[in-house]
DNA sequence: TGTACATCAGTGAACGCGCGTTCACTGATGTAC
DNA sequence: TGTACATCAGTGAACGCGCGTTCACTGATGTAC
């Protein structure tokens, strides 16, 4: 008697499974129209059909557009910060050089495993008309108040760095900008790109410590 | 015998001047509701109406909203380019610190002075699927290269810095912070932001300079 | 200066297209017995 | 296990709305004589 092969590629979903699966097809499909061609190439019909439905069925799985723009745009956030929980969670508590190298790089590194979303939370973070622009400027402000948490965790002294939240935000500004030059491909070499992060992420700390202003923050 | 009183405000414009008027209204407010409600509320309809024109009279200035568009961005970027050429003009090529201080804070300003072209800049900086987002990247690119050579004539030698073209890169990021800074309100003493992004910078130039590994940039 | 005509920015009305939205229906899946 | 019924993801068809686009027309401006 023969077993019947049974590949598990095409093993039979459940009802609830399938539709669940529909929905994330929907979901990854308005991410990548959006990075392909930007928010105004968004219809319901061109969702739904570049995830192999007809153009009702979007009407299934969300009430309209802005849904499902929110659920991509917590989608995105989720993934990238996902990734960078995780990337902290390895991170030495020390001050050696390769403590910090080492925390540049998985911060790097987790934005480079999630190109898409990081194309898309670099293109719309300064655009509030959108959901999407939204989560990734409060993202973004997560991030930078984890950076300020992690270096104060790492000893970097509050009250000998007055300028410690601007130094967040440069901090923050060149390590999007090494993102930036290395997903469009102006930037090829991962091992030096970090290590001239590091080094001019140090000189603005000192820079910034031995500053006598204070922080230029309005309160 | 009376003179009849001539407002300077009212005087009669040509048909000439008049047209030109319209479009240059047609352009602000396409450039207004960009900022305002983003891409996707930029109708022919809207922009009319809200330069005072019915909607048909659209198309007596655009062949259609791409054009106005393409118009609106190359308008954005020769304001900001301008106010950038004009700031450059008045620097001086020492070495000093406080002509270092003058050439970061002309930029400032020149940015600060077109708060709406400098909001539409920042915000479609990485979005080329929009004319906007294409000019954005352009201009960028040019005030990247003018970096260069301004430090170039300043006498900050390419060859003791082979990282100059990543210093010019983090320099602009954290100048752009520095103005998205102020724009949003999070900063506020723009002498205090000032003096913290020439420090900084002066730091980075300072840690690339002695850096060994030459510019990580694809050939 | 005055007159007769030409030009043309701006408009209201009309139309078509694409998109969003609804709905009755299908057929596969799930469930009760 | 088999049968009868319930559920529901997905669909084709239909419809309305808003937007883009065109066009004949108006009346103010410009021009030739």
């Amino acid at each position: 008697m023969e077993i019947p092969f049974m590949s598990p590629g095409v093993a039979k979903l459940s009802r609830r499974e399938a539709k669940a699966l529909s929905r994330q097809r929907l979901i990854d499909a308005t991410i990548e129209i959006l990075v392909g061609e930007g928010p105004g190439a968004l219809t319901t019909g061109r969702v739904a059909r570049a995830a192999g439905l007809s153009q009702p069925s979007f009407y299934v799985h969300f009430r309209d557009m802005d849904e499902a723009l929110e659920v991509a745009a917590q989608t995105i956030g989720e993934r990238i910060r996902q990734t960078l929980v995780e990337a902290r969670r390895r991170l030495k508590t020390d001050r050696s050089r390769s403590a910090l190298s080492e925390a540049f790089g998985v911060a790097l590194d987790a934005f480079l495993s999630q190109p898409v979303c990081t194309q898309v939370l670099l293109r719309y973070r300064r655009d509030e008309t959108t959901p999407v622009g939204r989560y990734a400027q409060a993202l973004l402000e997560t991030l930078r108040g984890d950076l300020v948490a992690d270096c104060r965790a790492m000893g970097l002294d509050a009250a000998r760095a007055p300028g410690l939240e601007l130094f967040a935000e440069y901090t923050m500004a060149m390590t999007l900008s090494t993102v930036e030059g290395i997903l469009d491909g102006r930037l090829s070499d991962r091992a030096r790109c970090l290590d001239a992060l590091v080094r001019s992420s140090v000189a603005v700390y000192g820079a910034l410590q031995s500053w006598p202003g204070g922080t230029p923050h309005s309160r």
